[in-house]
DNA sequence: TGGGGCATCGAAAACGTTTTCGTGTTAAAA
DNA sequence: TTTTAACACGAAAACGTTTTCGATGCCCCA
């Protein structure tokens, strides 16, 4: 088990010194063609390469870019950053990845964590908690501290910073509008709570749409789920709210699902009704995940482009990295959505 | 817009020296109880934190461990990547992932990468390619250059390192004993070719399960896809090769398959050929995912656990870290899977 | 012969820590 | 009064780089 060899190492075999071999190795013109072949050949044969730490601790950066999510086990989330690590890879940075698992204080921890000197600059996607308690303390630090964010998704105007975000209105306008178009009459919506930015967002564009298409919101239509339903713990409870809705008003004819869980939950339960989806009952959900296209009937979505959303945050923050001198200005960026049609509408 | 403040900066403010400060914050008992109070008030007021770069240099250790995987959109993947965060972080250790894209050639240059000093180890799982190759010098010279490896799932004997599986032979060899218990006379097998080596072991766990209960294999029932269909942009192929079987093979009343998106796309083909599942056909599928549970059907499937794989890798690799005066000895941890029932068996 | 200029190299600082060792001061012991 | 020991602090090295600035030696020309 040899160590790996450092500059020091090899100035003191070849009998040179430490910045003779450092010139040498960076092809200084400085060096003699004689000891920079002898430095180079050495260097290779015990395949020297610069310690990353101390390059960053020289250079004030480290290449490496810090990413905050709420969740991992998420196919939202992982392609998201399957496409920050793309770009990252490609530029020459890496990645290293904190989970907040939804909490206030995790996320906290994990920048905190990563700030003192280990990332150039965040990419993350905000907790829920932090969305409700509206607690955006540790943002400003780190932005006041000269680190560049870039927020994705669940983004929050109050933090000035780069931003990538779905076009999550239009996206649910469109989704909503498809659902008219196809015949729907009495269209409910599974949605969040508000605080939950896209779910409030979402909401608004299933009633601009109604609205546009002169057609009166009913608020027994409306159904908002409180998150702790969200968990694979209580699945039965989300299909128990979501069945009361579909029995309660049998009128309804379209569903429009904030999220894949909420679309196959209606799905399934509509199944139990005896509801024949499409002809009975049309589903769009939000988000194109995995479950959405091996579903039976398959789910027609609006896709977000997560791979697009991470890649371009990624190009954001790097380009902020790559060019510090250049005057405060911060981006948002908006990502198209996408109707995919599939089996469960007409 | 100001930089994060330095010992030297304290230092300099307060008319003490660098070291003074760092005992003080240390709470050494070599500094006096007046100045220790005015450092530590100090600090707090500016929010001093140690850079953690520079800690790193000193330590000769950065805290954080290298995580490297063919995919992390992907279900197993993305649940381990959560079992190593938890328990790293708990610990104290950040953690950075590399994708291989189950290309060698990433998998190459993302371990050189991270090995020059950026972690103190890795946890990874082979690409198929490096499987295919056979060409494990990357691994062999981290090892040797004092940088500890864990490897989990798609392992290989070849390497000496800690190592986290799941028992794949008897996991299948589980689920085609309950195919049999079920009634099953003709269980076909859906596999990967034989170099990737959980593909191998569950079709060797199939055969054994097999002849201990006496029944023939027949080498028709067994269909080992090539991997460039389980692309997405290949279910068709995908489909059609499983169509194919089952067609030529009426007979079939059980099929067992590797993974999830095999066992899933066998139950579509055989919906479309008007099989019942369960009663006419019964599937199991390896690899406990998002899909399976909300499949319709939903799959029963063999569980591996990927989270505590994860836990397991990571406690086996700090251990290591945090004990390097032990003596070499490598240990092959072995999760126990689990069939989990749905509806697609009797 | 003296000096200018070039080619080649080394010393040292800097990045931000921690830690060892030394030093000066003061109070207690002899 | 002198010696000793405790106390409080600072200097410097070390981690591994890169880079600036000198320093040497040599050749060439006046």
């Amino acid at each position: 088990m040899k160590r790996k060899i450092t500059l020091k190492q090899i100035a003191r075999e070849l009998d040179v010194s430490i910045s003779t071999v450092s010139k040498a190795l960076r092809n200084s013109k400085e060096i003699s063609e004689d000891t920079r072949q002898k430095v180079q050949a050495f260097a290779k044969l015990y395949n020297y390469r610069p310690n990353n730490i101390a390059l960053s601790l020289k250079n004030r950066k480290t290449k490496t870019i810090g990413i905050i999510i709420p969740e991992i086990v998420h196919h939202f989330f992982s392609k998201v950053i399957r496409g920050i690590e793309l770009v990252a890879n490609k530029r020459g940075y890496n990645v290293i990845v904190g989970l907040s698992n939804e909490s206030f204080d995790k996320e906290v921890i994990n920048m905190e964590m990563l700030a003192n000197g280990s990332i150039d600059g965040f990419i993350l996607s905000i907790s829920k908690e932090t969305l409700l308690q509206q607690d955006y303390h540790h943002f400003y630090e780190t932005i006041n501290q000269g680190m560049p964010i870039v927020m994705f998704d669940r983004v929050v105007n109050e933090v000035n910073c780069d931003k990538v975000i779905v076009d999550d209105l239009k996206g649910s306008k469109k989704a909503v509008e498809q659902l008219i178009a196809n015949g729907c009459k009495n269209i409910a919506i599974i949605t969040t709570k508000d605080y939950v930015s896209v779910g409030r967002l979402r909401t608004q564009g299933y009633l601009e749409a109604l609205e546009e298409n002169k057609m009166e919101p009913q608020s027994e239509l409306i159904l908002k789920i409180v998150e702790e339903l969200d968990s694979e713990d209580h699945l039965e409870d989300l299909e128990a709210e979501i069945e009361q809705l579909l029995v309660n008003n049998k009128k309804i004819d379209g569903v429009f699902a904030v999220n894949e869980l909420y679309a196959l939950t209606a799905m399934k339960v509509a199944r139990r009704l005896k509801k024949k989806i499409p002809e009975q009952l049309q589903v769009i959900g939000f988000t194109d995940g995995v479950l959405s296209k091996h579903a039976t009937p398959s789910l027609t979505t609006v896709s977000q482009h997560a791979e697009e959303m991470g890649k371009k945050a990624a190009e954001l923050l790097i380009n902020k990295l790559e060019n510090e001198d250049e005057e405060e200005y911060f981006e948002t960026h908006i990502i198209e959505t996408e109707i995919i049609k599939r089996e469960s509408t007409k």
